[in-house]
RNA sequence: GGAGGGGUUCCCGAGUGGCCAAAGGGAUCAGACUGUAAAUCUGACGGCUCAGCCUUCGGUGGUUCGAAUCCACCUCCCUCCA
């Protein structure tokens, strides 16, 4: 296999799809740094695992030589992705924007080499475009075309709305390939037909098109839904290595394969040998710490690992409480509080509905006493650990 | 512009005058069982000063002892015609 042949496989391992393979291969051999686009939407700076999954491949690119572009749809964050349900969305603030690319930069570059990556807006480009250069735009492509987009496709069938505006947003991304004269445009499987409007209005251009390589979509905890931040079923990377601990742990043991194929550094030769050893007899457990230790030592470090490991074997094996939760005072009114609104102040449930409901169900403990009565009250001056369900901590003192 | 259909609690979706805080499913939460896995079982799932009370069914106003259900207007969405 000669050097660039083996270049092209590492690319292409976890890939979903290549368009086109060949076109791509023959980039590769001119030799040359090539520029990797990726876009990201500019509202949610909080960036998760799913994410992780595009920056990895990123990342191999950039250890190839290349260049990553990381685009931050600023001008496109105006229209909303077409793709989510997500019908209008305000607009953002120049200010907001910016703050938001800073938070951006921060998380990225746990996975992304700075020196080989360009931020760009595409309002850069497209704030110049104006009214008569949208038209021209609009007019590359028809309804007919559009309507292919297999969301639209659904919502129309379905009786949903689309606005007009929605079909500029495939448009606009196609035409940041023009601005960016992108050689590879990297992105999830649901953004194949904005990354293919890019080649062809590249093309239209007189330029050399995009190739287009799509990673698969990350499930989420739940293991069905892809990963968002709006579905609530996220790994943060900037979370605390507890709290990824314990969510890792918590997927299921199908789902734990697909983390290890898409966010797992090590070699398959290694994940294969995971699978016999289960099928021998190992605790899948076990095989998932190892994934959990890996991915924290990745976004914070081997120690941060190891403590959050030894965390998790207190609290969920030795049924021990947390090491740190928060520690609240809450001012007693009359010198008593009723345990309903105590927990609710707490922010441990949500009301106080919610409060009488998990007492009724035993969730509810204090000190690690069940809770037995609802009409129970707390007398100031007392301090004790209140917890709701297996996960919700507080230290109370009352006053 | 015309005709018709539709907007129900997080989502889907029943409900056409009282028995409706509103069927059923999904999601979620909690309990049991476990490996904080899966599967399964049980329960909860608007709020509150919680065996009672209060506020919800696109919005406003009306009819009625009583409305998610009837009427009027408004608003948004969909389909067909132009």
């Amino acid at each position: 296999m000669t050097e660039v042949n083996q270049a092209f496989a590492e690319l292409k391992r976890g890939s979903e799809e290549i368009l086109v393979e060949e076109e791509l291969l023959a980039k590769l051999k001119t030799g040359k740094p090539l520029k990797i686009k990726a876009g990201f939407d500019p509202t949610a700076p909080d960036l998760h695992l799913g994410h992780a999954v595009l920056l990895n491949k990123l990342r191999q690119f950039q250890q190839q030589g290349h260049e990553v572009i990381f685009l931050i749809g600023d001008f496109t964050g105006m229209i909303g992705d077409p793709s989510g349900k997500n019908v209008t969305r305000k607009p953002l603030s120049k200010a907001d924007v910016l703050a938001n690319a800073e938070t951006y930069k921060e998380q990225v570059f746990k996975i992304l080499d700075p020196q080989r990556t360009t931020v760009a807006f595409n309002s850069t480009w497209m704030d110049r475009l104006g009214a008569a250069g949208m038209l021209q735009l609009a007019s590359h492509q028809t309804v007919a075309r559009m309507m292919e987009r297999d969301d639209f496709k659904k919502r129309y069938a379905s009786g949903q709305a689309i606005a007009i505006h929605e079909f500029m947003y495939p448009l606009v991304q196609g035409w940041d390939s023009v601005a960016l004269e992108a050689d590879v445009e990297i992105g999830g499987t649901d953004q194949k037909f904005n990354l293919l409007m890019g080649r062809e209005l590249q093309k239209s251009q007189g330029q050399r098109p995009q190739t287009v390589l799509m990673m698969p979509l990350l499930e989420g905890l739940d293991g069905v839904q892809k990963m968002s931040k709006s579905l609530g079923n996220y790994i943060g990377i900037t979370e605390s290595p507890t709290d990824m601990f314990g969510k890792i742990m918590s997927i299921s043991d199908v789902l734990m394969w697909r983390y290890y194929e898409l966010l797992s550094f090590k070699p398959l030769t290694e994940i294969e040998a995971y699978k016999t050893d289960i099928e021998n007899g190992k605790n899948p457990r076990d095989v998932k710490i190892d994934l959990a230790k890996e991915l924290i030592t990745r976004f914070h470090n081997k120690a941060a690992a190891e403590t959050a490991h030894d965390e998790f074997i207190n609290r969920f094996q030795k049924g021990a409480l947390p090491e740190d939760m928060p520690e609240l005072t809450i001012t007693a009114e009359n010198g008593q509080i009723a345990i309903a609104n105590l927990l609710k102040e707490a922010g441990l449930v949500a009301s106080t509905s919610e409060a009488f409901r998990m007492i009724k169900q035993g969730a509810a403990k204090i000190d690690s006493e069940k809770i037995t009565e609802r009409d129970l009250t707390i007398v100031t001056g007392a301090t004790a650990v209140y917890q709701v369900g297996k996960r919700k901590f507080a230290r109370i003192t009352v006053n």
